[in-house]
DNA sequence: GTGCGGTTGGACTGCGCGGTCCAGTAGCTG
DNA sequence: CAGCTACTGGACCGCGCAGTCCAACCGCAC
């Protein structure tokens, strides 16, 4: 989904291009999560990067495309940022590792700025127009990520119920937690809402496996 | 909340002068809704109520007024969407009859828009500014009216948990439902994210009501 | 050295935005 | 009727925005 013969030109970069473009995107994308991204202009980019407009036209068509690759960007550092716990679950307690790791990652936030990706969702998510087909991938891959960890504790044995399903569930206890954290300023509705959809995960172990804690 | 002696003076509107405020703030609410706040122009405004510029500026100080009228009015309009689900909640079926309400709108609305307030909250709160007040307030108004429910259930000896605590998952629920149902245009998601929230909240029945359907 | 293409700086443009201002009208009170 | 005030219409302003353009600058190949 990267790097792919895409039918636009794909101008070649040099290294000396592709840091001054990899400086864009991560200052924008710093930019676009604390001021949302019609709070960011061109020339705050510009501005934070040190670079100049005709710079910012020669990586990117328009604003669009810079923020199509922010959107990417983020998506890798979200995931990123819950590793290894997002990929390494096989369990009840894993799960629980893996909740504790996000409310952690929001804690160091200070209950701030919510997740990378719903705000952006939020925000590029409009009635008419569909959200960016960056996002709605980024989405899938992170529920991808926790339905496989749900898919082996199925196989085990250990759980009962769809993984994609509850994988979904959770990923929105993450977003619809964070929002309402932000919103708050406290960790808490995020504890809360993983807790609960935790609750609900383990309310579909498989009785053989017994209760968990949660 | 309202309508309080409240430290401004207070213009003294006519009849005819509450009914072009209000048609303002509707057709406001309505365009940040679908566009988002910073989408909507007060021309748009304009437009959309077929008024004018002084108008505009006759009943709200500058934009942000506006913004603070719409959070309000979107508060009383989603809290009046649930009823009487929301308030009528008193036991587990009670609350699967509005989690099937929510997911109705949701549905009627064909997976567009998610929650005006989850929407303006996404937007609105920066990681430098606080969220609007009038938005926190009317998120602790709906978990209160789910923890009002809760709260008779657990008097009653049929739940054992903190109703504020589930409370404020299951709005998580609600919120990150919709989020994620407004990216992928289905409401599959949402009905995920409330399934497992339930099943969560089932979870903590008290052992003599014995498990209800989720 | 020369040539060339990726790269950079920054002035410039057109426009849409929030916000201001003032003159005019509707509608109520006496 | 007069007079007051809420209300309305619309021209206007300054600014910040996305986007354009062109001249210069590297750094590598030969």
């Amino acid at each position: 989904m990267r790097e792919e013969g895409s039918p636009v030109p794909k101008p070649v970069l040099t290294a000396r291009g592709r840091a001054t473009r990899e400086r864009i995107v991560t200052a924008a994308a710093d930019l676009m999560h604390r001021r949302g991204v019609a709070g960011t202009s061109l020339d705050d980019v510009r501005a934070a990067t040190g670079t100049s407009k005709s710079q910012l036209y020669h990586y990117f068509t328009d604003k669009s495309a810079l923020v199509g690759a922010v959107v990417q960007w983020q998506v890798g550092r979200v995931l990123m940022a819950q590793q290894p716990e997002l990929d390494g679950i096989d369990s009840m307690a894993d799960l629980c590792r893996w909740r504790d790791r996000v409310v952690e990652l929001n804690r160091d936030a200070h209950a701030l700025g919510g997740c990378p990706l719903g705000r952006l969702a939020a925000e590029l998510a409009e009635a008419d127009r569909c959200a960016p087909i960056e996002l709605v991938d980024g989405f899938a891959a992170w529920q991808r990520h926790l339905a496989l960890g749900l898919g082996r504790m199925r196989d085990r044995g250990e759980l009962d119920a769809e993984p994609d399903v509850l994988a979904a569930g959770l990923l929105a206890a993450v977003q619809g937690g964070l929002l309402l954290a932000q919103a708050a300023r406290s960790v808490q509705p995020l504890e809360a809402a993983l807790d609960l959809a935790l609750s609900g995960v383990a309310a579909q172990l498989a009785p053989s496996a017994g209760p968990a804690r949660v």
